[in-house]
DNA sequence: ATAAAACTTATAGTTCACTCTAAGTCAAGC
DNA sequence: GCTTGACTTAGAGTGAACTATAAGTTTTAT
């Protein structure tokens, strides 16, 4: 698979994915004889868990980290275990910011479809 | 209250609080005679909304457009609505980006704690 | 065979959200 | 009354993660 199909495929574009490879978020890829990237189902299923913990926060050193270890071979699996427990609860905080967010921007629009719905100000305090 | 004080109580530098005066994410906040900075509890509520907003990663853009629209008066009320609900959008399909993320991070943790469990790499794929 | 498109590397530039520095002003304690 | 420390503004600097550019090579279609 060229670049530009992985780049359509998971709507990456080809400078991130080249990106990535260059400071060792994905393993070095593939590639044809003549030097150009030829994305196996590897090489594929190291840029989409890439694009899942970006698109989710986790910043790119981690991932560089991460792919460390693993290139280091079976001696690291309890750090790597360390590392994934670490990042789900930097991820399960996010979501609890996230969440007490939602109950406020909830509440406001809320007191927002009164007033609409009354033409009356339902509020005070002008948050 | 002074800037220190509600940089201490809210974790916010006292930079931080001013950038937000100074590019508009919050109104221009109560001063003394002086010209130092006293906070109200209206000028508090603002940048607790403010960090609250962008603690879930609502850019400070759309903070400066929704105090530009409050500042307008009540006219721009349903259009405030329709801000706050545009965002609430934006942090559901975050929140789904990270739960798809967590399932993943839960799962590859699962295999992890397998294989330190039985001393045996229970799967052929690298990620 | 050759022109156009897509690739390559290396490096520079951009954006966002702070964060820091410099130079100066103000207020509280001794 | 003066020094210390916190404040002020204006503007420069930082780090993360891309994103774009330049100059050259390779592949593909004719």
């Amino acid at each position: 698979m060229t670049i530009k199909e992985v780049s359509e495929k998971y709507n990456i574009s080809p400078e991130t994915i080249r990106y990535y490879e260059r400071v060792g978020a994905i393993p070095p890829v593939t590639r044809t004889a003549g030097g150009i990237r030829n994305f196996s189902e590897e090489d594929i299923g190291w840029l989409s868990l890439a694009t899942c913990m970006r698109g989710a926060g986790l910043p790119i050193e981690i991932l560089i980290q991460y792919l460390k270890l693993y290139q280091e071979g079976d001696s690291t699996i309890p750090a790597r275990y360390e590392l994934l427990k670490e990042q789900r609860d930097v991820l399960l905080e996010q979501r609890k910011r996230l969440d007490e967010t939602l109950d406020r921007l909830n509440y406001k629009i809320a007191r927002y479809e009164a007033a609409i719905e009354t033409g009356t100000l339902t509020w005070e305090r002008p948050d």
